[in-house]
RNA sequence: GGGCGUUUAGCUCAGAUGGCUAGAGCACUGCCCUUACAAGGCAGGGGUCGGCGGUUCGAGUCCGUCAACGCCCACCA
């Protein structure tokens, strides 16, 4: 083939004239003809499309990439599939702070819609349609702008692949995978206390809480004895006195051995509460004595189902204690109520406070602290505790038998780096609970189930109403059941839907299945299922790693794949965390737009795997440079002659020599890629690669300006060491080595042979040639330095003392070294290593 | 309160099963426009490998301990 060297090449545009080129020539196109043996298959985490773009998002997916990359090349068909979540709360609140909306599900859907120009404020009220409806368009364009910063970067992902885990496909997985938990008893419903977010209104699980520092005040409040003494505890929420059920104290608590089984009375409300016995109440903490309500944190709940106390609880869904008395108070203590009645916690705690301490019931001043709350991670407010049926998946939290196959799952699972394994056995061995899956939200995939309506108008929740397999996906409060008509609705003898959605994580918990299609296509799904590599972040170990080890436990008994890779966290260039709190979060484009996407890649790739890693712009300026190399040296190895030369011309000892080092780097690069090390797989054929450019190059170079055989051994050997190093770089830098295979090779190179040793035989020599003549040529180089000339300054003679190995092979390769140092005669001396170099006058 | 990880040149980081004077790039100093590349090349200065203690003929590399930083988990009255 032709060839065509640009003279000054260029990195500019090469990333839009290979996005669009491999798109059309289908380079990345999975071919699903393949048997499960030879196809390398990877479940790709699909970002979280409504939330930002920053150096995060690009770190561990060109990680991945590179491996692709690797894989493809070394034979294997790579699936490669890309995914979008759009589901669930991030997208809901993107679209109401994006649009000005919100959504009231009471409302009737309006067809004609149009949402203001402008967020406006109040936020307009529209129907759970409408509001799915601006979902689904926000979602479509932020799916761009990922997929576009994603073919900015060179991932070599099928385009054809991809799936959201909103469309339709997604959500028919989803429920029919959530219908066999069901069916085999994995899935059920239950009234219970469950952590509720009050702004999202929302049941949430425990993998979406985070403990934050919030200041409290320890308030020492007396109940009463019957004999009218007090007993004091502290809280830090006096509003919930109205919901105490008990007082508890630690079995061996010598100080109160005598109250256990009495009874006390609340102050200011006067209920009658008794006191219990519970080893989780700590001796140490306060008076010892705790008031147990329903519910002010997880601990009640404990102690109220393991003590079996009564329920109380104030509390609603959206945060504020109830408006109506609660039975339970009468006469004074209702119209102490009626001062907290309708508040927000926060606020009622402040007048209990004063009430409490008008009736001098209140010890002393409530005392500052900071502790631990609870939080939804992406909530704003301290979360309630609210009791609400709702739907869970079992997980080994409630259940010792589940826990340790999940466990044993776990340690089947073959960690990248190995230490994340820990994370992953801490976080199954401290659940506390299942799996709560449903969300009281609009956004997501339906819980597919109806319930009858009995005559008395009673909803029957234990005998879910389930579609059948191909009516899938379902949304339950638009579709009625079979055999029912709308008109049944909420009627009796009629049926109700399921309000609630999924949760976003009972849906990607699911992605192999998803993207492998195993709801419609058993034979596809075979040939990709269980896949090769998870590859994800450190911090979703504990939901999207462990989800899908559930999900893929239940339904198909095996894990969903063999590997997990997972990525180092990222910090911003001064190692802080970032976050847009603090306002410290880097976005890719700008870099990508200054620095070239290769180098992005280079940054991301050259942080280890697991590690984390710090945005560092000068490790990005020196993967620019590493590209622009690359073009350059290709110009120059390319130059000689517009036809390859073939490698039977070889025959020079340094040529030999150079093709034996470059030898131990492919079999070095391989092993590391196989250990999932790309970043050693890089750094070796860095290192190899500049030590080729700076020393053999340059030795080399005057006899490739000749003629004859020995600058045919020359042209052949930089032919064959070229077309090497960019198949070791195509993984890393695939436009640039795209460019240059373009230049003289047909095809790509992301589609070439991954280098193998076959392609050396019978042209290595003794490496050693190359390093005795390169350390010659650096004395040499040294002399000239040395007396401040030129590296093209004349030497007359040279006087190479050295052992005699060193010597022989120096003489091997002495035509090639003389041109290189400029030498006009060379002799040698048996004794320690040292060079002496004699520059021609000339040369000053 | 537990667990995991990190700590090597001014900066960012390599240093697998312990073994010759501890490496790279950036930054810094000097020199060089040499027909692939000045967006380059050559040469050079710079390190008590977090502290302490141990194992060993020998430790940045193994063990113990302490410290700082980061992350994860925790029943937070």
């Amino acid at each position: 083939m032709t060839r065509n060297i640009p003279d000054k090449p260029q990195l500019e545009g090469l990333e839009a004239k290979w996005d669009a080129r491999w798109e059309s020539d289908g380079t990345y196109r999975f071919d699903p003809s393949k048997t499960r043996e030879e196809i390398f298959a990877i479940d790709t985490p699909p970002p979280t499309v409504s939330g930002s773009l920053h150096m995060g998002s690009v770190f561990g997916y060109v990680q991945t990439d590179a491996h692709a990359r690797y894989r493809r090349m070394a034979g294997k068909e790579v699936f490669y599939p890309m995914g979008w979540d759009d589901n669930g709360l991030p997208t809901e609140r993107r679209v109401q702070n994006f649009y000005g909306v919100r959504c009231d599900p009471s409302l009737p859907y309006d067809r004609d819609f149009t949402p203001p120009g402008e967020p406006g404020d109040p936020p307009i009220s529209i129907s759970r349609r409408n509001f799915i409806e601006l979902c689904h368009i926000l979602t479509d364009e932020d799916e761009k702008v990922f997929e576009n910063l994603w073919r900015t970067l060179g991932l070599s992902v099928d385009w054809k692949q991809t799936y959201a885990t909103i469309d339709d496909h997604s959500q028919r997985t989803s429920q029919l995978a959530f219908l066999n938990n069901l069916a085999r008893g994995e899935a059920y419903s239950q009234d219970a206390p469950v952590l509720w977010d009050i702004d999202f209104q929302t049941a949430v699980a425990q993998a979406e809480l985070e403990d934050r520092e919030r200041g409290g005040s320890y308030h020492r409040v007396a109940f009463h004895k019957p004999d009218g003494t007090p007993i004091y505890i502290e809280t830090t929420r006096p509003e919930l006195i109205c919901s105490c059920v008990a007082l508890v104290a630690h079995p061996d608590d010598e100080r109160y051995q005598s109250l256990f089984g009495s009874s006390v009375t609340s102050p200011l409300f006067g209920v009658e509460v008794s006191v219990v016995a519970h080893e989780l109440a700590d001796p140490d903490k306060g008076t010892g004595v705790a008031m147990i309500c329903t519910f002010g944190d997880t601990t009640d709940v404990i102690w109220w189902r393991e003590l079996e106390l009564p329920t109380r609880a104030v509390i609603q869904p959206d945060g504020r204690l109830q408006e109506e008395t609660p039975t339970w108070l009468t006469g004074d203590a209702a119209n102490v109520y009626s001062e907290i009645a309708g508040l927000f916690a926060n606020q009622a705690r402040r007048r209990m406070g004063e009430m409490l301490a008008e009736s001098g019931d209140l010890d002393g001043e409530p005392r500052q602290i900071m502790h631990p709350v609870k939080f939804y991670e992406k909530g704003d407010r301290p979360l309630e505790i609210i009791t609400s049926r709702q739907w869970y998946i079992r997980n080994g939290g409630r259940d010792d038998q589940l826990r340790k196959e999940l466990l044993v799952r776990g340690e089947e699972l073959d960690w990248i780096p190995n230490f994340m394994s820990v994370r992953y056995r801490h976080w199954v061995e401290g659940l506390t609970g299942d799996w709560l899956i449903s969300r009281q939200r609009y956004f997501g995939v339906a819980i597919p189930l109806w319930y009858p309506v009995a005559a008395d108008w009673s909803v029957d929740y234990e005998n879910p109403i389930v579609p059948p397999d191909d009516r899938l996906p379902v949304d339950p409060s638009s579709e009625t059941p079979d055999s029912f008509d709308e008109s049944q609705r909420g009627q009796p003898g009629g049926f109700i839907g399921d309000p609630d959605i999924m949760d976003t994580w009972a849906t990607s918990s699911l992605t192999p299945q998803i993207a492998g299609h195993w709801a419609d296509d058993p034979d596809f799904f075979s040939r990709v299922f269980p896949m090769d590599i998870r590859p994800q972040g450190p911090e979703i170990i504990r939901t999207w790693l462990f989800s899908s080890t559930v999900r893929s436990h239940f339904e198909h008994g095996v894990l969903p794949w063999h590997t997990a890779t997972i990525n180092g966290w990222i910090l911003d260039p001064e190692r802080k965390k970032m976050s847009k709190s603090i306002g410290n979060v880097v976005t890719p484009m700008p870099l990508i737009e200054e620095y070239g996407p290769e180098a992005v890649r280079y940054w991301a790739c050259n942080g280890r795997p697991g590690v984390d890693t710090a945005v560092d712009f000068g490790v990005m300026k020196i993967g620019r440079r590493l590209a622009i190399k690359i073009l350059n040296a290709s110009r120059f190895a390319l130059g000689f002659s517009d036809t390859d030369v073939a490698p039977s011309a070889i025959f020079e000892p340094l040529d030999k020599a150079m093709l034996a080092t470059l030898a131990e780097t492919v079999v070095a690069a391989t092993a590391a890629f196989d250990d999932y090390d790309y970043a050693r797989a890089l750094e070796i054929t860095e290192k190899s690669f500049w030590s080729w450019t700076d020393n053999y190059v340059e030795l080399v170079k005057a006899r490739a300006y000749g003629a004859g055989e020995v600058a045919a051994s020359a042209h052949a050997a930089l032919h064959l060491a070229l077309n090497v190093y960019l198949r070791l770089f195509a993984p890393f830098l695939p436009f640039v080595t795209e460019e240059v295979w373009s230049w003289w090779r047909d095809g790509s190179v992301h589609r070439s042979s991954w280098p193998g040793l076959d392609e050396f035989e019978g042209l290595t020599g003794d490496p050693a040639v190359f390093d005795a003549v390169s350390q010659v040529l650096g004395e040499i180089r040294r002399a000239k330095s040395d007396a401040k000339a030129s590296m093209r300054a004349e030497v007359d003679s040279v006087r190479v003392t050295a052992d005699g190995e060193l010597i022989e092979r120096a003489k091997q390769a002495e035509h090639d070294l003389l041109a290189a140092g400029r030498a006009a005669s060379i002799d040698y001396e048996e004794g320690d290593f040292s060079v002496d170099a004699q520059l021609a006058q000339a040369a000053n």
